[in-house]
DNA sequence: CTGTTACTTAAGTTCATGCTTAAGAATGAT
DNA sequence: ATCATTCTTAAGCATGAACTTAAGTAACAG
């Protein structure tokens, strides 16, 4: 898990930027290149490609260089396991609560356990 | 959409950290205090209380003190708003790839389109 | 060959993050 | 009142993030 934990890092460092995530808004439409994702940014090209560094080394995003181009594409298997991370703490969360609902409402005394 | 950018901003910041999200993960399991929080971490308490007050203005983690206690809990719905952008752009691009699949499936010539 | 396009690299500045230690409440137990 | 527990606040420090400008390379067009 600990090499995961690096990953997940690296993922949702990535995503913590509103720049970057509309980078990868931008590619949820199809591919593009650098350039292409810089247009909507204020800032400047070697801005961008510091961000853009940033989502791929995440493995947010692929880029292949041809010719002089650079075209980027996402990873959709790697936001699957960014959203993954999240739904299973979400969902233990959410399990907890409705045992508790469960238990509360067959016995509304209330039990006395551990914890 | 600019506030709400704000707020991803801070969740997926706070997602960033395995420290945050090992807090998150044992939050996930039930409530608990801020030493609870605090005993598997490495760190000093200020700094556990630092990284809680990360969780905490990120929406994913709401507190409440009682006496000298401060108990944590995980806030469910923030979870699913930053898991929801995730899977809003993923399948965006998975619904593309399948539309494109089709396209090549139906006319392996390989249809004129502007982009 | 010359120039334009599309990116790349390097260097430097500014500000935020993630700790630390030390000291200060506030609550609860004796 | 005294003392321990639980958290809080403050101050300082080391590192890294997010830009900038300036200059460099590589592909392609004429």
């Amino acid at each position: 898990m600990l090499k995961n934990d690096a990953s997940l890092d690296r993922m949702f460092h990535a995503l913590a930027d509103a720049s970057r995530r509309q980078m990868v808004d931008r590619l949820s439409r199809g591919p593009a290149s650098v350039s292409e994702l810089a247009q909507p940014l204020a800032m400047s090209l070697p801005a961008v490609v510091q961000h853009l560094a940033v989502l791929e080394e995440s493995g947010l995003v692929r880029t292949e260089k041809v010719g002089r181009v650079r075209t980027c594409t996402l990873d959709s298997a790697a936001m699957s396991r960014a959203e993954q991370w999240l739904s299973d703490r979400r969902l233990g969360w959410e399990r907890r609560l409705d045992r508790l609902g469960s238990l509360l409402a067959a016995d509304p005394g209330g039990p006395e356990k551990k914890t």
